[in-house]
DNA sequence: CAGTTATTTCGGTAAGTTCAGAATCTAACA
DNA sequence: TGTTAGATTCTGAACTTACCGAAATAACTG
């Protein structure tokens, strides 16, 4: 941490926390932080050496980051250990986790609601539970919606992005669709 | 968990598991699934009962579900104790979460975002980390950007949701805004 | 006000996570 | 083909977080 200005660690403890919020490893945010700061790529040793963290950690956690689909190995000339870099295009970054996160946790969701509501409808005390019933239903309808919202927003370009944003607010406005 | 049938089982594990994929403690995710299926509002022995979790464990986080403010106290007539009822609404529950995570975590990372910035333009080797101000500037670009679109999504009251995500469809096919 | 029941707080413990270092594996190069 | 730098995996220790049960507090009843 001592190689860094008190402006990048500042950043990088702040990303680290917020990762543990959103249930990413601390680590695994810190590295990403770093990554993404850095002009150039790094290598395993020297991001272990700069956040003071062991080796082994950095691997692994590089390794999810990789998974994520945000960080990527690349090579340098005359140098034959593995450098890594972070994405830097926010938008696009953001989308990739968007992508990961859809896929990991509300597809298997979407999938379970729907198992769900077709063993409620087998059930023995059927109309009992009713209720229940209509509650999955409304959460798979909330989820439908997102994945729906999620299918628009995916294929903004980068550089449409505030356009984009502009854009909903000018037309909801307009609509009068959210009267406060 | 005895006492329920299969399906809520399966959600509410399923339910927890979400929870701490996104930073949430199993046990409230838990407790919060329970208390969405439920009919009627429960006290707090009988969530400790049915989840075979402390009742003190109950305690903290009927607490903490408060505090997101998607649970709420009611009390039954001829009953002493607090029973706890979760928010029906999804999408009334979904905003709820959303401006709250907005406070705990968009918003300091704001104010951070700024900090490091201004600091950043004062730092002696000012010139050298042109760079790092760069990316800062766009991640500030990013939430700020974020924070609009939920100013818009945030006064869409719920009948209207389906119709707002279907609409922001026809409008981005329309204008072409998104080339696949 | 004494007795009863509900709720919260708190200290210890269990469970889970992170981490360092050693061992192993891989591949570049002589 | 042997040597070595670098990457990965594994294991146990340190630390963090979640959780329980006991004790204290608060709220109610007669």
């Amino acid at each position: 941490m001592i190689d860094l200005s008190p402006v990048k660690q500042k950043f990088i403890l702040h990303w680290g926390e917020m990762g543990t919020r959103w249930g990413i490893n601390r680590t695994v945010a810190q590295i990403h932080a770093l990554l993404y700061l850095s002009r150039k790529p790094l290598h395993a040793e020297e991001i272990a050496r700069t956040l003071s963290v062991a080796r082994s950690n950095v691997s692994t956690s590089l390794r999810e980051l990789q998974n994520w689909g945000i960080v990527k190995v690349v090579h340098v000339l005359g140098d034959r250990r593995d450098h890594f870099e972070s994405m830097k295009d926010v938008w696009e970054m953001f989308r990739k986790v968007l992508a990961e996160r859809k896929k990991r946790e509300i597809d298997p969701t979407l999938s379970l609601l729907r198992e769900c509501l077709s063993e409620a409808q087998k059930e023995k005390s059927a109309d009992a539970d009713k209720d229940t019933q209509e509650r999955l239903r409304e959460l798979l309808g909330f989820f439908e919606a997102m994945t729906t919202c999620y299918e628009q927003v995916r294929h903004v370009p980068t550089g449409n992005v505030v356009k984009f944003v502009k854009l909903g607010d000018e037309v909801t406005r307009m609509l009068g669709i959210t009267p406060r």
